[in-house]
DNA sequence: CAGTGGTCTAGACCACTTA
DNA sequence: AAGTGGTCTAGACCACTGA
């Protein structure tokens, strides 16, 4: 730990008191960015970490009940605290919020469309904070919800990241995105930023979808990023949103 | 307290072991409800409701917390700790959601345009939990963002709860809804749920926006509720979601 | 200055899991 | 039975607020 504040009068002109809950949280997740504890993983227990970063389990319990808070661990009971991993459970839960008029979460299916690798335009240098000209990853691809076509989705991915990914052109996916990004790339995606408007379908989307050039579409434009911060992925989804909705709550 | 675990040998078939902290929760939130405490109001403090329900400071603490994340209760260190309030900032950072191409929160302006007194209809009825043909208030007013015209919206009330609330027709709102429903009619509103799709625009969007008829439109259907689970509004806001989207985070 | 919430520690017991 | 996280308590000191 870098200071601690009791004990006596201290030189203190740290500029940036932090308690040491949260010291110890950065810790931990700075390990996890290291790779020292991969997804899936069991994490040493409260009191080996207490050890570690010598402050009480009481302190390290409150950085990790954080971190769960998070959805970085995974806390169970009498087994331990496990780095937190992409299930398709929790890809779909926590990042696919399209539901169908009774609030029924819809399992999508997808067929990829196109693929492409080639050099980012300013506009996805921005958008992936990348040098412009930097190889980018190209997809397209089609969603079907209930048997029928509802979604078409552009992703963009950096190519030193993802260059594992092989996404076959035709063919079903066997599993949810973010769950092949962590087992081929060791990329976990922990974050989502989305924008949502509403925009009149084009040709692709008349053409992959059963409605006509104009119909309106919702658009998800979602920026997603990985533990230390950094955007990895860049997708846009229009959807069909005729009896469907994406669903939100605020508390 | 219901029941303790410590000490001795209890009789403890109570089926339901919930712990002390989420009792007192329960219990601190059932006394909101009751009004025991109003909005601004400062809560006893931690010690005092220790005292109360003879519980220990740390077991209350744990349930504030609780509260706090929930935005129930606002903490402030050396004060102590507030019933929440809707102030007009927090109305809009947390309820409003639309913001311009740089992620900039936009402000919006309100002009009632219809008001209407009448029984439920049927779905209307379902959407408030009530029985059909109580009564219920609708309004439908439109927002300018940036001084343009932007949203239209529908809003739908239970009479019973917001026979008090005044929205003169023409003009501009002085508060936000959520404000003027808490300071007028005593109905707080802590959650929201929210379903959003794309439409075309109809005639009366056209007529109120800068769009024309089939335009597509961000429709966002929320349904809003009180402390006690009581849903207690149901609005529909169409908006032009030309160079604007709705904002959302996935952590 | 007294009172509040915020942090940190230490220790006890509970419930759950695995061996 | 041993080890884990979950709960509860008690007490210390800190930082902030307002009289």
């Amino acid at each position: 730990m870098t200071e601690r504040h009791g004990t006596a009068v201290e030189a203190r002109e740290a500029p940036d008191f932090r308690p040491l809950y949260a010291q110890v949280k950065d810790l931990i997740i700075k390990r996890l960015i290291a790779g020292e504890w991969k997804p899936g993983e069991l994490l040493p227990s409260e009191f080996r970490l207490a050890e570690i970063f010598n402050v009480s389990q009481g302190t390290v319990r409150k950085a990790l009940d954080e971190m769960a808070a998070q959805n970085l661990v995974v806390r169970r009971q009498g087994r331990g605290t496990y780095v937190a991993e992409h299930s398709p459970h929790r890809s779909l839960f926590h990042f696919f919020h399209i539901c169908d008029e009774n609030g029924e979460r819809l399992l999508p299916i997808s067929r990829v469309l196109t693929r492409d690798v080639g050099p980012a335009t300013p506009e996805e240098a921005i958008r992936l904070q990348l040098s412009t000209g930097q190889e980018v990853l190209r997809f397209e691809r089609v969603r079907l919800l209930s048997g029928v076509p509802a979604i078409v989705e552009k992703i963009l991915l950096p190519l030193d990241l993802f260059g594992a990914l092989d996404l076959p052109v035709g063919e079903d996916l066997g599993a949810e995105l973010y769950v092949l990004y962590q087992q081929k790339c060791d990329v976990t995606i922990v974050k989502a930023e989305e924008r949502l408007s509403a925009v009149a379908a084009g040709a692709l989307e008349a053409e992959q979808l059963p409605i006509a050039v104009g119909a309106p579409l919702l658009e998800v434009d979602r920026t997603a990023y990985q533990l230390d911060g950094r955007p990895v992925e860049w997708r846009i989804a229009r959807i069909d949103s005729r009896n469907r909705y994406y669903r939100a709550t605020i508390v």
